[in-house]
DNA sequence: GAGTGGTCTAGACCACACT
DNA sequence: GTGTGGTCTAGACCACTCC
């Protein structure tokens, strides 16, 4: 029996386990598409010979990890990550009323170069890489908010070097997946604490040398490899985060 | 049937819910003390007449909640919070080799004072109220590293304003359980940057007008009310912080 | 009404901890 | 060996969504 399982992960692991694993190399492997539908539980139970009870409790896994979304009389769903506002959760970035401000991206420059090294590393390819890399602001309420160093692999997004400027758009999450088919399913950051260079701060509208909070991120696609770093800068008196600790 | 249960929660409520509840509950109320067994799945099962698996349910809840942790063979049991290193998280506080120390704690300074405004609001007691305040300074391997300032209930902490200043150790919440029976559950930390006033770069070792991460802190008992107040400071330059988002 | 996930039950056997 | 939590099954009924 589970025939179906048998391409999968080490046997000695609890059925559920093996069946997320399943779940989710599907998943990782592109097979589902982000957004769409998975089968049904009952369907999945038939398909993999295990009981329903643990199909379910496979899919919770998912559930827990972010990859899946469940809703109730409708079906199971591959979840499409929403990064449309992530950075602006370390900001107050609100307009004088309190009221929350649709940000806009401008790009400032865009060019073809070999990948930093630490860049490079980070994005697993090989130093020296051609990349591409684009220089954006982003406003809130025509005042300048954050400043974007971005790099991608040059190769991948070669859709984006000739795509004018002015059609990128306030987000780039979407037009990756229009452009070049690249989905980002999660990130890191590294949030650190720096003061603004000359260049940085007149494009921010600070004092150089006023303290600047540096975001470094690191974006990973459905298959688990990374697909972009940027590293953001933002005036450190409009900085604020919430944690919960327990 | 459920007897057990009727003085618990909304009964249109998922009994598995209600039961979490009930649990929840019981916990806060220090019926079952922090680091304790609770009863094995099955007798709670037996008392309050829902089946094993719904019993299961409810327990998985807490434990998400970060209120229990299960041991297979041994029980299920109080999560005690440990806070020993929690605010050192945010900063990298190694020594020149790179090896982790453990943070010591010295008091600067105790006084019984009316709680600020601020402070008595989050603490949820009346303006005016009279308070306890010290000020702390932490210190990784003799060099300055964190400056707090602590508000905690002058009555509730009386213990703490006749204690000898040196016996007050590196670490401040177990001294709340071991002199005042006071036991942390959670926390909440907002993040945000400032710059160091005169008396604060003198104490943490840094310029005036440096760059400073502030953390305020608000701690909360089992019983869900806020307990401590706390705002610190530290170096920014020194300050790193990681993240996953999805 | 058909199809989906959500809750609940009753019972079996396994893995681990203590003694 | 005994007691604990961990896994798994098979089947029932409920709640919600969509046609």
């Amino acid at each position: 029996m589970h025939a179906s399982l048998s391409v999968a992960s080490d046997p000695r692991l609890p059925i559920y386990r093996q069946l997320s694993d399943l779940l989710r190399s599907r998943i990782e492997q592109g097979h589902w598409a982000p957004g769409s539908r998975i089968p049904p539980e009952s369907e999945l139970a038939e398909q993999t010979g295990a009981a329903l009870g643990t199909v379910r409790r496979a899919i919770e896994v998912l559930v827990d990890d972010g990859l899946l979304t469940r809703q109730q009389g409708r079906g199971t769903f591959v979840r499409k990550a929403d990064f449309s506002n992530s950075l602006f959760r370390f900001f107050r970035m609100t307009g004088e009323d309190g009221a929350l401000l649709m940000p806009q991206g401008r790009i400032l420059a865009r060019r073809l170069a070999p990948l930093p090294a630490a860049v490079a590393e980070r994005l697993s390819l090989r130093p020296g890489a051609e990349g591409l890399c684009l220089d954006r602001l982003r406003l809130v309420g025509d005042k300048p908010a954050l400043l974007e160093c971005i790099w991608l692999e040059a190769g991948r997004f070669a859709a984006l070097a000739e795509l004018p400027l002015e059609d990128f758009g306030d987000l780039l999450y979407p037009l990756y997946e229009r452009a070049c088919g690249a989905v980002v399913a999660r990130a890191t950051e590294l949030l650190t604490v720096g003061s603004a260079g000359a260049v940085t701060a007149e494009r921010l509208g600070i004092a150089p040398g006023a303290a600047v909070v540096v975001v470094d991120r690191l974006a990973y696609g459905y298959d688990g490899r990374p697909m972009e770093w940027r590293r953001s800068w933002g005036a450190a008196d409009k900085f604020a985060y919430s944690i919960e600790i327990r």
